[in-house]
DNA sequence: ATCGTGGCATA
DNA sequence: GTATGCCACGATG
């Protein structure tokens, strides 16, 4: 799947189309549009107007649009374009500022709504496929200057289309400027009446006049007024500053002598150069039909809905579809229509960001959720007339319905579409009907359309870049989708927008999602499904829903996400998270959804021989414990442990839960087993029950629990990654879970060899080495540990040297392994009472450790509190990339609530930055196997800081280097940080090698 | 059958 | 001290 955007696609199809050479001479009309000079000209004269679906500013897009269609189609046949360019400015050096350093110097930066539309711009021209032009080192105003001599040199008219005074010198036969939002031509007279001379001493004029816009000097005192007189008097500004001695005033006289050489800097700055080395021939300016396809898919794109139908009759092309929202059956007019018909008919009113959000929220819950309003589609003619809707909508939320959670093993049933709120359907494929008897069900099958004739009609909606996708976990869909052959092009996924805008704010499935932004309760599958809950599930799947029920069930979900989508994504623009929306999580569900379809081979005979191996070894500890104890118990209940350890025994030391039980965790029998106090059988019976857990674990959690995932198809384990489930942006693997299969020990770590490569492939593990603790280095500014982490040194040994003063070389490893443990304590928003535990120290110890840690990186301590301050006056942390993770109850007043949520608030930024730059890599990293030309080349893991590949043998060299290459650059180029990033990487043909 | 708890595997 | 997911137990419906 891409994720490719519409513009992107309009634009390939515009810039596809051949340019046409058209030789200019008499008879030729060439109109040079000046594109920089338009968008600021346009946004602060014309309405904000911002896109209604998401917030983005488009009003000065809006503007060039109508202008650009006007100039190309309803001037006079008289003064029709032969040729057209849009010339904008490259850069900001120009050689103005070689004779004048402080040249335009002081502009203020453009306004921020202001910056997105620059592109924006672009691509309209290209949409309407004309010439852009721009050339480094020059403005746009020497290229039209240039372009328009050629065109008069050869006989042709010019008509510059722009209001700016600095363009009026160009006026003489043959060449007029036209001010595009007043549509009013500019001719000798016009520009006589502006300046008082004709256009030939314009340029005399503005130097001795000035401009403090463009901080152009000339000579202070004298304005417009006075140049004009000057020069209409003395014919020329050399003439002028040659005889300035003879003017009367003694002030005006002055100056004008002593500003002489200003005046005459100032005429370099404003005589605009026609005589510039041009890239683009003025012949390859011919204008061009538009493509109709790419201009109207760029114009529903932006939303303009009378512009679309405007040009779309003009073209004298299908009817344009609108992107009106009606709400309800009837056909009625959203509120979004009113604002944009309104703004497009030029009446000003407030389309800012927030307006955009409040109008969404609107529409969403306009009209409460009717189940009995959907429809049952089970003819083609009725699924075409859905499609097509959905194509008219230019969006569709979109969901499937299937026998399996798991997308894998799912067999699709019915599909629901929703083309506006309460406006869907559900279009049932596979369902055996109520008695759901797979034998002699045929009678009771519900009459529904074949899956492959519906598929053949939906599969090119989904395909189909001009038509926005909505889902709702949308990575299940694409999976199933991909499975029959179909890539779903184009989407948004609320539960992925929720998670942008909200981490940390509850959670993001559709349920909660519905609950609280449309104060709507979903039909449970229970509910659907019409039996209690606890009635035997397993034969009751979807498939045996009856249509009625599974078409409210399945088409509310539909209603229910596009209706979410609009209360979401206009929130995107107004909140500032677009950027994390569209750079770290929409791109990644493409990634995943090739990852989990990969899944990774797995040898279930080596599963198989460990389970036995360790059943053996259970069976041993248990009689040795049994014999011990001297009569049976449960193992595996940690009570009766308890019970026996500290009630029967009396061993010492003994801790109770929060529920009043005797804890009996490892660490904790680990200190027991130290205890000089206790006896040897007492040890014993301790250190064989640790050992009995770890079998039992290990078994029951991995060699047992595996082989039931390996799918019978590929032979491989098909692992689930979600998405939207962690607060920090990490991802969470499940069914099974293979971020956590075992490596410490030596008999977990065999686990791994059962993950293996396929015949003739490598598996290779690439992991980031140290990763939180160089984005603490970065985001707390350190200088010990940037310094340490740019050397290359051991970050444990260099942390315990400056702590403790002992010399890194011959250093014994306990003291290392203080060190090591208060730096991931650090991670974690430190608490003595944490690193108490974890090295089995006293408080005040641990709590002397940590003074100490602090008094040796001051700027640690200097980060926890501005981030604890951070969160208190915000409510939310963020990562470097702006990911942001709220904490609505950070004010609490429970202490030991407000301490844990604290520290995780320290943690989430670490965590959370290493997280995306993870994602980052991911989400190049398709890309970049393919530049590589690794086609072998599949990404199959991640475990939070590593990835995991399978290539074939001989590119695995090639693709250690690609990998490596893409994740220590993935912070780039949105930021470099301050430390180097290092990961290594190693190939084998297990797991537990590789890594 | 479902839930909370304790325990433990990973980064 | 951070972030997860899954297992068994034992109480509950």
């Amino acid at each position: 799947m891409t994720t490719k955007s519409k513009q992107d696609h309009a634009i390939e199809q515009a810039s596809a189309a051949l340019s046409e050479n058209v030789p200019v001479g008499k008879g030729s009309h060439v109109y040079l549009i000046d594109g920089s000079g338009y968008i600021f000209r346009a946004f602060h004269a014309l309405p904000p107007l911002t896109r209604p679906s998401d917030g983005l500013p488009v009003g000065a897009v809006h503007g060039f649009c109508q202008m650009l269609w006007k100039l190309l189609r309803e001037t006079k046949a008289s003064e029709a374009p032969t040729h057209m360019g849009v010339i904008f400015d490259a850069g900001r050096e120009t050689f103005r500022n070689q004779i004048y350093p402080q040249y335009k110097a002081q502009r203020p930066p453009p306004p921020e709504e202001l910056i997105p539309q620059f592109p924006l711009i672009r691509d309209a021209v290209r949409a309407f496929n004309v010439a852009c032009v721009e050339l480094d080192g020059y403005e746009a105003d020497d290229l039209i200057a240039t372009y328009s001599r050629r065109a008069v040199d050869v006989g042709g008219d010019v008509t510059v289309v722009s209001s700016d005074k600095d363009l009026m010198q160009l006026v003489r036969p043959g060449v007029t400027m036209f001010d595009g939002m007043k549509s009013k031509r500019i001719g000798r007279d016009e520009v006589i009446e502006k300046f008082g001379v004709p256009p030939e001493k314009v340029v005399d004029v503005q130097s001795l006049a000035g401009d403090s816009v463009d901080n152009v000097p000339g000579v202070p005192g004298i304005g417009i007024k006075t140049a004009a007189e000057l020069i209409a008097a003395y014919g020329d500004l050399d003439t002028l500053l040659a005889r300035a001695g003879e003017i009367k005033q003694p002030k005006r006289r002055e100056k004008l002598i002593e500003f002489a050489e200003q005046a005459r800097i100032s005429r370099s700055l404003v005589l605009l150069k026609d005589d510039v080395v041009l890239e683009t021939a003025i012949d390859a300016l011919g204008v061009r039909d538009p493509q109709v396809d790419a201009l109207l898919g760029f114009l529903r794109m932006m939303e303009f809905n009378t512009l679309t139908k405007r040009i779309a009759e003009g073209l004298g092309a299908e009817a344009p579809p609108p992107l009106a929202v009606s709400v309800g059956a009837s056909v009625r007019v959203s509120p979004q229509q009113v604002n944009l018909d309104v703004i497009e008919a030029g009446a000003p009113q407030d389309a800012s960001p927030a307006a955009a959000v409040a109008a969404g929220a609107a529409i969403a819950r306009a009209q409460a959720i009717d189940r009995s309003k959907y429809e049952t589609v089970t003819t083609r003619a009725r699924l075409e007339e859905w499609v097509r809707r959905a194509r008219e909508a230019g969006r569709v939320a979109f969901d499937t319905e299937t026998t399996d959670l798991s997308a894998l093993d799912a067999e699709l049933v019915g599909i629901s579409l929703a083309v506006a709120p309460g406006e869907a359907c559900y279009i049932p494929l596979g369902h055996t009907g109520p008695s759901g008897d797979l034998f002699g069900g045929d009678d009771n099958r519900p009459q529904q359309l074949a899956a492959n004739e519906a598929l053949a009609l939906i599969g090119p909606l989904l395909e189909d870049p001009s038509v926005l996708k909505i889902g709702q976990n949308i990575k299940y869909d694409a999976l199933v989708m991909k499975r029959r052959g179909i890539e779903i092009v184009s989407f948004d996924d609320t539960m992925l927008l929720s998670y942008a805008l909200d981490g940390g704010r509850g959670q993001h499935g559709m349920d909660a999602l519905a609950e609280r932004h449309l104060g709507h309760m979903c039909m449970t599958f229970a509910q659907a499904m019409g039996h209690a809950p606890g009635a035997k599930k397993s034969d009751k799947t979807f498939a045996a829903m009856p249509l009625d029920k599974a078409t409210e069930y399945a088409a509310e979900d539909a209603d229910v996400t596009m209706r979410l989508w609009m209360a979401l994504k206009p929130r995107l623009a107004a909140e500032r998270m677009a950027t994390v929306y569209e750079t770290l999580e929409r791109p990644l569900v493409p990634v995943i959804v090739g990852m989990e379809h990969a899944g990774i081979k797995v040898d279930r005979d080596i599963l198989s021989r460990l389970s036995h191996a360790f059943a053996q070894r259970t069976v041993r500890l248990e009689e040795e414990i049994n014999g011990l104890v001297g009569h049976k118990f449960n193992l595996g209940s940690p009570k009766q442990l308890g019970e026996l350890l500290f009630d029967r025994l009396k061993l010492p030391g003994g801790k109770k839960t929060k529920s009043g039980q005797w804890e009996t965790r490892a660490n904790l029998l680990d200190d027991l087993a130290a205890n000089e106090e206790i006896d040897g059988d007492a040890r014993r019976l301790i250190n064989t029950m640790l050992e009995w857990r770890q079998m039992t674990k290990l078994k029951s959690t991995y060699t047992d629990a595996l082989p039931a995932y390996i799918n019978a198809e590929t032979g491989r384990i098909h692992t689930s990654y979600a998405l939207g489930a962690t607060t920090t942006g990490r991802l969470a693997s499940s069914d099974p879970n293979l971020q956590n299969i075992p490596i410490r020990t030596k008999e977990g770590r065999e686990i791994r060899t059962a993950f293996i490569a396929d015949k003739g492939m490598q598996l290779i593990s690439a992991d980031y080495s140290q990763i939180e603790l160089r984005v603490l280095a970065h985001v707390a500014d350190i200088p010990q540990l940037k310094k340490a982490f740019a050397e290359g040194l051991d970050i444990h040994a260099m942390t315990a040297s400056e702590m403790f003063g002992v010399p890194v070389k011959d250093m014994p490893s306990e003291v290392r392994r203080r060190a090591k443990a208060i730096n991931f304590g650090i991670i974690y928003g430190i608490s003595a009472f944490g690193l108490a535990n974890q090295l089995s120290i006293s408080r005040e110890e641990a709590s002397d450790y940590i003074k100490t840690y602090f008094q040796r990186f001051p700027g640690i301590r200097d980060y926890m509190d501005a981030t604890k301050k951070q969160v208190h006056a915000h409510g939310h942390v963020e990562t470097i990339f702006g990911r942001r993770i709220h904490y609505p109850e950070i004010n609490t007043k429970n202490p030991s609530m407000r301490g844990f949520l604290e520290r995780a608030a320290i943690n989430a930024p670490i965590q959370g930055s290493a997280a995306d730059i993870i994602r980052r890599a991911m989400i190049r990293m398709p890309a970049a196997l393919v530049d590589a030309k690794l086609s072998s080349a599949r990404m199959l893991l991640q475990v939070h800081d590593e990835l995991v590949f399978e290539v074939a043998d001989n590119e695995a060299s090639a693709l250690i280097t690609t990998a490596r290459r893409v994740m220590e650059t993935a912070a780039e180029p949105a930021l470099k940080l301050a430390v180097p990033i290092h990961v290594d990487a190693k190939a084998a043909n297990n797991w537990d090698e590789a890594h």
